[in-house]
Order: structure tokens, then sequence, then C-alpha cells
DNA sequence: CCTATGACCGTGA
DNA sequence: CTCACGGCCATAG
């Protein structure tokens, strides 16, 4: 990722990927969520931070597409990317309703 | 150390 | 329901 400093976090990054790859398929979790495991219940936004990052060849090493905004909405801007997450997902058996994931059914037990 | 940026979130109009 | 605003976190320059 980048040269970490001394007191850098740069287990931060390594923290979301292995709290993403908690994720079972099938269910989805938001970025609040994820930050909530990390101890950060403040840094949904450094999660998606650190998922953009991700974008790559890490990509198939993490279930990003398991990772929506709250209330199941794609964050990702319409185009490609978020078409693929949706088809993703759909393989997974997650049920979309109008582009949005339903979290009743397939959003992570707290 | 300070400013700017972003795959966020909750609240209020 | 949609739009705008402010707050939070981590990173890059």
């Amino acid at each position: 990722v980048t040269a970490a400093g001394p007191r850098a976090p740069a287990g931060f990054f390594s923290a979301v990927y292995a709290a993403v790859r908690a994720i079972p398929a099938g269910r989805v979790a938001t970025y609040g969520q994820v930050a909530r495991v990390l101890g950060k219940p403040r840094g949904a936004r450094a999660v998606g931070w650190a998922l953009r990052a991700l974008a790559g060849a890490r990509e198939r090493a993490v279930p990003w597409h398991r990772v929506v905004a709250a209330g199941g909405r794609i964050s990702l801007p319409e185009g490609p990317a978020a078409e693929r997450q949706r088809r993703l997902l759909r393989a997974e058996g997650v049920r979309l309703r109008q582009g949005r994931v339903d979290m009743g059914r397939h959003g992570m037990p707290a």
C-alpha cells in the first residue's frame, strides 16, 4: 500500500480487507458497519478510502462488492463499476431492489 | 503541521 | 423521497 510510517496504521487497510473478507457470500455490510467492527464507528469514509485503493490486483482477493452504503445503496457512481458490483452480488444470490440491496434480508447482523 | 480529497453517515429542510 | 450541510477518519502533497 503506502510506506506506512512508524505510527501509521498501515494495519488499517489490512484490517479493512480482513473484515471484508470475513463477510460471507450472499451477505453484505455497510461501510459504517465495517468501520464499527474495526473500532472506528465514524470511520466509514476511511473504509471507502481503503476499498478504493483496493482497486487493482487485490480486487479479486477481497470481496469488495459485499460492501455497500447505508440503506443498501451502491456507493459507486453509476456505470460499469456499479453494474459489476450488482452483478457480483446477484451471482451470490443477493436480492436487489431498485438497484439497492435488500438489507433486511442480506444485511450483516450487528 | 496544514490543506485537500473521497466507493460515508446522520440529520434537517 | 430527494437535496444540502457538517462531521469523522485516513492518506497524499
